[in-house]
DNA sequence: AAAATATAGTCAACTTGATTGACTACTTTT
DNA sequence: AAAAGTAGTCAATCAAGTTGACTATATTTT
């Protein structure tokens, strides 16, 4: 495989392209250290669950799909250890679903993966560059949600 | 939204974020002209149907999915008038799904879009910048992938 | 050349992750 | 107090993938 294969992709397969690169190795690396019942969408739900907990509805607001949808991802994430649902503080109608301490470990497993893999792109295209990367990222995605009132491009991971 | 709110997320994040943004963009602007019936992966596909035609089999391997799955998609496809399925001039087992001219007229819209969200992009930071990325970013896909055989990031839209 | 094996594609049944709709229990507004 | 709204669950359905079984043709082996 050469890299001229790739030369004359367009930005959005590119961006496609290197979005599966990172998130295939995160949850190659999270199965070796016994993480194999997380799929990509449980760690983008994890970043909202932590560190306060949060409701069925911030969930599918947060990932945009149905509130129902969220309960059946949040009843695996239940059975395999990860989460449990506590009764809402103030709202007797609601739950408030947080982490357990396994949950914790998978996060926190997830942080460390994602820093080398970052320290590994660093090596490879220097820090300058990987911050400018970052920086234009950044800034493209605030450009074209700006006038949106919801942020609609939904992370999927 | 405020740009801060992006500030801390890691290359990962962004990286889907961005790529949302632009495969959602892509794919308004398609329905606006009248072609609402693709979907994401269809336009994987129909680069590499696109020039010559492909098997069913090469699209499996291209898409990574069995050749069941793209063989619903070809049913779908076809009966959306994008492509059809013609007998392979060589294998009589074999078939070859060819663009329609409706295929060639949304591959080139496709290809029109792109071209416009990229535009866009510059206006936002700049030609040499979003040259870096785009540099970059190939050069991160090729390193994370000369190892392997085959490539195993599946470019999902 | 015949027989054995492999390959391209389709059909059918099943799985998974989402959807919509209906419902219960509780909260908020009027 | 009554009406309307909200949080969550249950059930049925849908969509996009899977595995397994099959037919027809190609290729390889003997």
């Amino acid at each position: 495989m050469t890299q001229e294969v790739f030369s004359e992709l367009d930005l959005t397969t590119l961006l496609s392209l290197s979005f599966s690169t990172s998130i295939n190795e995160l949850h190659d690396r999270l199965r070796e250290l016994g993480f194999a019942d997380i799929r990509p969408v449980h760690g983008f739900m994890f970043k909202c669950i932590a560190p306060n907990g949060a409701t069925g509805i911030e969930l599918a607001e947060y990932l945009g799909i149905t509130k129902q949808a969220v309960s059946k991802m949040v009843d695996y994430l239940e059975k395999s250890g990860y989460v449990i649902r506590e009764n809402h503080p103030t709202d007797k109608r609601g739950k408030i679903i947080v982490l357990t301490e396994r949950g914790w470990l998978a996060v926190k497993a997830k942080e460390e993966i994602l820093t080398e893999i970052e320290q590994r792109w660093i090596e490879i295209i220097g820090t300058e560059r990987l911050q400018m990367l970052k920086d234009d990222l950044t800034t493209l995605i605030y450009k074209a949600n700006e006038d949106k009132s919801t942020m609609r491009s939904r992370p999927v991971w």
